[in-house]
DNA sequence: GTATCGTATGTTATATTATAACAAGTCAAG
DNA sequence: CTTGACTTGTTATAATATAACATACGATAC
């Protein structure tokens, strides 16, 4: 399994992305609409996390609206169907890295370059969901954020350069 | 190990905190002063995450300073020392349950009462770790919101009341 | 004791993130 | 071609957070 942090075909790995997409959406009976689609063609160009207010930048470059609303609404429904989530971490939005498997999300978030790399762990997710119900409570949905350095960025500071 | 979602001696449960707090500033060399031990007996009094101008509106009541910083400070404070966590979820803060003991926190927090328990979970912090340096990824530091239903709420929804 | 220096508190002002509420436009079903 | 659901866009405001500066406090050196 590739992440963020690994060499890939990016072009390759966005396209899938936006297939996936709208597959789903016609699925759910839902429309990708173009702000839609542009909001998350923008989160898949870069594999780090936006906040919503860069993400309303380049709508307005691209000829959308100019209100907070345009890129929360469109955030919102990408949220909802799975297709980004919310880093609550950092008040912002990655666009999801393995859309249509069912996967509560695990992230790993350099501190430095601020990349973001979604990684698969059904087995923490599973060791999450025991232990809370030693306690009697029922998780619905877990999430994993990891702050730290990526591999490029312990490189860089291994060869001398301050954080 | 008691949690929040256990019925156990609160008002003890909050003096060892404040003990705790006391004598970690003491090896540390700073300072517990009014308005940063208000703010902890604050979020000590509820097992709940509270946000920082709910806190602010209580500090404010007791005579302290009117003015957001007032509450962000102490909480910084708080937090470098341990003794208060961040949920990012919430954008809220919440009272350790286990200051001292070195531990990356793993949270439950209850959708419907918003209750929060802290609870220990060093194999899956280990298992974070694990997972993450397999994608060469060094973890600093971890943090694990599980949002569900707590103990007392589950038993609600059984009774027929909706969410 | 008091001068000094680092820390703490409080203030004003502003930045950042997010949502409520309403008007106008779009689109497919009937 | 009208209806009704949904989508987009707007204005306005709410909620969360920090920068920058002035004043006050407290320990230490003298």
């Amino acid at each position: 399994m590739t992440n963020a942090f690994q060499p890939h075909n990016h072009s390759q790995c966005s396209a899938h992305a936006l297939t996936q997409a709208a597959s789903l959406c016609a699925k759910q009976g839902v429309r990708l609409t173009p702000v839609r689609q542009r909001t998350l063609e923008i989160l898949l160009e870069e594999h780090r996390a936006m906040g919503a207010y860069e993400v309303l930048d380049r709508l307005i470059a691209d000829g959308f609206g100019k209100q907070p609303p345009v890129a929360y609404r469109a955030l919102e429904f990408l949220v909802d169907l799975g297709l980004v989530h919310r880093i609550n971490r950092l008040n912002a939005f990655a666009a999801c890295a393995h859309a249509g498997e069912t996967h509560s999300p695990t992230f790993l978030i350099c501190q430095t370059c601020h990349s973001i790399a979604e990684i698969p762990a059904p087995r923490l997710q599973e060791a999450i969901t025991a232990t809370a119900t030693e306690s009697g409570f029922c998780v619905e949905f877990a999430s994993v954020e990891a702050i730290g350095l990526c591999p490029k960025c312990q490189h860089k500071n291994e060869s001398g350069t301050t954080v």
